[in-house]
RNA sequence: GCUCAUAUAGCUCAGUCGGUAGAGCACUUCCUUGGUAAGGAAGAGGUCUCCGGUUCAAAUCCGGAUAUGAGCUCCA
């Protein structure tokens, strides 16, 4: 004789057991009418998930989040079925739910074809539109072995065998003819995907994520509770697409890359301009900071990177040359040079912390389909600083560290922040006790602070734990960028040693860390985060200033002078074009300001203002615009004076 | 690196069935001196990514290389 408690308190007991959709039907018939899955006792399960003792349950309708979950997890196996349907012979694997959709990969006799994505998402609206039940089915394990044997899905039977635990009973998913092994739950019936779905691409992926397997086919789709909130979710992708910094820089002529040096790129003026300000402006923050810029070589004889520990495990990432029988390395990283730095005089406690920084530009030589954009590249420049100090010393410079890095994104304008600690690798160097104690120290600095983060279990890398700051792109992919790693193991293997204060040799801990990370993946983001329309202390062209008429040439020229004097960068446009025209090309150009002079302005030595978002500020006199752009140049993100 | 796709003028892209290439914008010249998102006319611009094959004939079909894109794996 169930109870069943309802999430809102009130209990309702049953003869038998009953199954949730009973449940709701006991309710009301508008709510089993909704009904599409159920909760008990904090798990999900079928509506048709039967209910034998007590419980707390929960109602999902299609208003739940949870809703749509299940409804995405539908959707790959409606589309499993259309796969199978229509390419017979084709294997099927693993299809879980994912943000914004869902996707199966498959194992099929010939790769699938863009074409074949609107072929099968006609047959998955036609599976739809059968409305076949969704029915779960408990099957003997050696018997599910078996039949999926016989049927050849010899990947199933390694999902039966190798992944799904002894203990847990082997469920079978079933809608017509069609069936899978799946833990669940699922909707009542296909038709409940409805017609909000869509397939988006075709790609390859490895069975088990293990690049050692064999590629299977994936494809991913997207799924919405209806049409309209699908349209709207691809209205979005489209908007995100324009925010791609590839295509906005090459409008702006901001940098470019060519097949002789992929993964590497060609800074043009306009593009260096931010590069050479973002750099600047950590300079002196560092400095502020007590950190001390110095600069290191980038090519260093290889047995170095053999004592550190590098060339064992990422020598073939490394570009290398040589020169009178000696093999060298371009430096990948800075560290081992810091350590070098570090060991020039004996060094005492009292020199501790010693943080030294370099903009030091590195070589990776990285897998050539990992490369895009600004986001990776093989070679780039990171705000790379370490920071050699007693274990004791730890905890205050992890935190202020933390500060550090809030208060530049603050300043560039970032918000979204995630923070993570990844922790030891299986493949490291340094003892477990050593990794004990960096990894809490690490847990401790962020609880510290109050951040809400995120553990990622054997993450971390190979000499240490590290923190890590990450920021989303416009298609919401996720790029590490600030970093803070402990390194108990490095400053030994380099010999880097200190005084201590009983005239003991200690060997320092090394903090490596970045807050930018790499600087050219921070301006991609940057550009995606603006679109293109950099706050004026970042801008490449802060104002641009255009005659009416060949008249005012002369005074537009003074006026260009005065304020690249005062520091500005301020560009001209004298071409015999309408006013119009220019207006037209320098806000595609997504110049801040545009100083219109004609006759007017020329009379009362005043410029007309005019912003990139259209904005008519009239007419100033040449000094309240430099305060308006000093003013609003020290704002930097905080207060766009612009808008 | 792996899977799939793509590569045509400076840029964005057409190019049907294999018969040695087109548009818009940009560029150059001329006219126009016009007050807040495109004034007009003319002209120039191509080893169709590269290497090979099939063919009387290849931008087009086939193979390979390279780069790029999407995803996977990786990312000190």
């Amino acid at each position: 004789m169930p109870v069943i408690t309802l999430p809102d308190g009130s209990q309702r007991e049953f003869d038998n057991a009953v199954t949730v959709m009973a449940v709701a039907e006991d309710i009301g018939p508008g709510l089993a009418k909704a009904t599409l899955a159920g909760r008990v006792n904090g798990d999900l399960v079928d509506a048709s998930h039967l209910i034998e003792a007590d419980a707390e349950v929960a109602i999902i309708t299609n208003k739940s989040e949870e809703a749509l979950e299940l409804m995405r997890h539908d959707g790959a196996h409606v589309m499993a079925q259309a796969v199978q349907e229509l390419f017979p012979g084709t294997q099927v694997t693993i299809g879980p739910a994912i943000e914004n959709g869902f996707y199966y990969d498959f194992a099929p006799d010939e790769p699938f074809h863009e074409d074949d994505l609107k072929t099968i998402e006609e047959r998955m609206h036609e599976i739809v539109k059968r409305d076949l039940p969704i029915e779960r089915e408990v099957m003997d394990r050696a018997a599910a072995i078996k039949v999926f044997g016989e049927l050849g899905e010899k990947y199933k039977v390694e999902i039966i065998e190798d992944i799904i635990p002894e203990d847990e009973e082997v469920s079978i998913y079933r809608q017509g003819d069609w069936f899978d092994v799946c833990r669940g739950p699922h909707l009542p019936s296909t038709g409940k995907l409805g017609k909000g779905f869509k397939l988006m691409k075709l790609a390859g992926a490895y069975w088990r994520g293990d690049s050692n397997n064999e590629m299977l086919q994936r494809i991913y789709g997207t799924a919405w509770p209806d049409k309209k909130q699908l349209k709207q979710y691809l209205h979005q992708l489209e908007e995100a697409e324009k925010r791609d910094h590839r295509k906005i820089a090459k409008k702006l002529g901001l940098f470019h890359s060519q097949e002789e040096a992929p993964g590497m790129i060609f800074w043009h003026d306009k593009g260096w301009s931010i590069y050479l300000t973002v750099v600047d402006y950590i300079r002196q923050k560092l400095r502020m900071k007590g950190y001390q810029e110095i600069h290191t070589p980038s090519i260093v004889d290889r047995t170095l990177w053999e004592k550190s520990g590098h060339w064992d495990k990422f020598g073939d990432m490394m570009f290398t040359t040589h020169s009178e029988n000696r093999d060298y390395a371009v430096k990948p990283m800075n560290c081992p040079c810091h350590v070098q730095v570090f060991n020039q005089g004996l060094k005492s406690y009292r020199d501790l912390p010693l943080r030294l920084a370099e903009f030091g530009s590195c070589h990776r030589n990285e897998p050539s389909g990992t490369l895009h954009g600004l986001m990776r590249v093989r070679n780039f420049v990171q705000d790379d600083a370490h920071i050699f100090c007693t274990e004791d010393q730890i905890q205050s410079e992890v935190s202020d560290f933390i500060d550090l890095v809030y208060e530049v994104y603050a300043d560039f304008g970032f918000t979204d922040i995630l923070v993570a600690l990844s922790t030891r690798p299986d493949e490291r160097v340094g003892d477990d006790a050593a990794w004990d104690k960096a990894e809490k120290a690490l847990e401790v600095a962020l609880d510290n602070k109050g951040l809400d983060w995120k553990l990622q279990p054997g993450e971390g890398a190979f000499y240490g734990p590290k923190i890590e700051f990450v920021l989303k792109d416009c298609l919401g992919r996720q790029w590490q960028c600030g970093t803070l790693q402990v390194d108990f193991s490095m400053p030994g293997r380099l010999d880097a040693q200190y005084v201590a204060e009983d005239d003991t040799r200690q060997v320092p801990v090394m903090l490596h860390r970045a807050i930018l990370g790499s600087v050219e993946r921070f301006i991609g983001i940057l550009i995606e985060e603006h679109e293109g329309r950099f706050p004026l202390w970042l801008a490449p062209v802060q104002a641009v200033i255009m005659t009416i008429t060949d008249k005012q040439a002369d005074f537009a020229r003074k006026v260009q002078q005065n304020l690249a004097e005062q520091g500005f960068k301020v560009e001209l446009d004298l071409r015999n074009e309408k006013i119009g025209f220019k207006i037209r090309e320098h806000t595609l150009q997504r110049v801040p300001y545009m100083l219109v002079i004609g006759d007017k302005e020329l009379e009362n030595n005043t410029v007309a203002v005019r912003t990139r978002r259209g904005k008519d500020l009239g007419s100033m006199s040449l000094d309240d615009l430099s305060s308006r752009f000093t003013e609003e140049i020290a704002s930097r993100g905080s207060a766009v004076l612009e808008d």
